[in-house]
DNA sequence: ATCACTTAGGGTCAGGCTGACTTTAACTGA
DNA sequence: TCAGTTAAAGTCAGCCTGACCCTAAGTGAT
């Protein structure tokens, strides 16, 4: 009655509320979609609908638990593939989220688990791979609205989709993650409306080239984009490191040593 | 042979490579103590002797395993309170160590282990508490250079403390913190002395207080230091929020709701 | 062709913040 | 009373920012 563990075979309900947590990988996949009122691109994330319980038919975040052979990052990976299909340029932690509510439907003998929630970027093109592969057990849902009126989303998943919201909008203002929303070449204006998505808010086009042209990351191109009915804008490339590793904003563990 | 899982009382040595990861909670305390050549304080943090393989002997972060019964940030909580007697203000996580080469002896039939790392900064008053105690299997190292020369830290500790060290030095350049070193009242010299013993650089004492003096966090108040063989400097406080959360700098997951 | 319209792209200007530096005030100890 | 030390306030030039203006270069309609 008190031994603290018990096989997972063995255990009765009781017992199994003492089982140590249970690990499982969730990641938030950002893209930019146009949006349904035919207006600026906004912030879109894939979800999967539950088939089991709890929260069946509600809405998820794409994962799984994690295997023993692969460390953190290859598990979001490989459950991003095999869920949805992508496989995002841009993938860093987020959060553990280890709370005891986090089913919030404190069913007896549910096991606890811990998340390790990852966050990624992913470009339009590959958003559409998304689309075309016609389960509608995985859909786009706007990030920002997503599971509001619907009974919301599985778990503590709106809560974490909300801190992954805040994250984005904060490390957009100090680091060069914007690109990867976007193709190899860009326009300022496109590049800008990237800005205006994240942060909510118009930014002023003369300001905002000035200081993208004093990026040494952001490289004129000699070409133009034709068949706007306007003045063809010029077409940029960022040349910086593609990952966000190692860069110097937010250099990954496993790259840093001692300070001389 | 090809079970998924095996109960924790049923594997042999090769099954148990395949058991699932098991969680374990680890901090980075950080404390300012006066260096041992009489001159500025530096950072420290105290360290517990393992008595078990693996790496028995060396130096490790407190830390122990997550139980079925409470949060991350509770475990962390009681870890600390029961390997070093410490109950710091300021904790806040700091990342999930999952990779494959952690214990980086791989010996067969070790368990894997994620480890959720904290962080968390006391004050001397609170930092003398551990030194009490008397017990020679906790004791406190610099920071930048705890393991070098003895054979390293356990597991990829020193890699963690580098990583909460970068962590720390980012921090307190946008976010009040550095009060969390220093008690209730303190001068303004204390206070840069604080800052430039992380950041490795000294400062302008009169931008400093050029700077802090334009911050409403911090009030003056209508005492002064004395005793010193000189002016007697003003007092400060802190005025602001206890903890990091809900500051706006960085709001934990579970204070966030949707924009509006 | 010409003109209205739209967006690209370059420029100006004032205010705020920063780093470097100077000056004065207040207290101690010889 | 004076030298020494630190506190605390002020000055100044440079850089970045937001707000705004103006011209360039295309398109489509008349």
């Amino acid at each position: 009655m008190s031994t603290v563990f018990a096989g997972p075979f063995g255990a009765n309900v009781s017992e199994r509320a003492q089982l140590p947590p249970s690990l499982a990988i969730s990641t938030v996949i950002f893209a930019l979609k146009p949006s349904r009122a035919e207006g600026k691109p906004t912030l879109w994330l894939p979800l999967v609908r539950r088939v089991k319980e709890p929260f069946r038919g509600q809405w998820a975040l794409p994962g799984g638990p994690l295997t023993a052979v692969e460390s953190l990052e290859d598990a979001a990976r490989r459950n991003l593939r095999e869920t949805t299909g992508l496989a995002p340029e841009y993938l860093e932690q987020l959060y553990a989220f280890g709370g005891l509510d986090r089913s919030s439907r404190p069913e007896q003998g549910a096991q606890r688990v811990v998340s390790i929630v990852y966050w990624a970027l992913v470009r339009p093109t590959e958003a559409e791979l998304l689309v075309e592969s016609e389960r509608d057990n995985v859909a786009w849902h706007r990030a920002d609205t997503a599971g509001h009126g619907e009974g919301g989303l599985a778990f503590d998943h709106r809560e974490i989709v909300d801190y992954a919201l805040w994250r984005l909008r904060n490390k957009i203002e100090y680091a060069q993650i914007a690109y990867h929303f976007l193709g190899e070449r860009f326009t300022l204006a496109q590049l800008r409306e990237v800005y205006e998505a994240i942060l909510g808010r118009t930014l002023d086009p003369a300001n905002f080239r000035r200081q993208l042209t004093a990026t040494p990351q952001i490289e004129a191109t000699d070409e133009f984009l034709e068949g706007g009915r306007h003045r063809p804008p010029r077409l940029y490339r960022y040349v910086g490191p593609p990952t966000p590793y190692p860069a110097s904003d937010h250099p990954h563990p496993s790259t840093l040593r001692s300070t001389p």
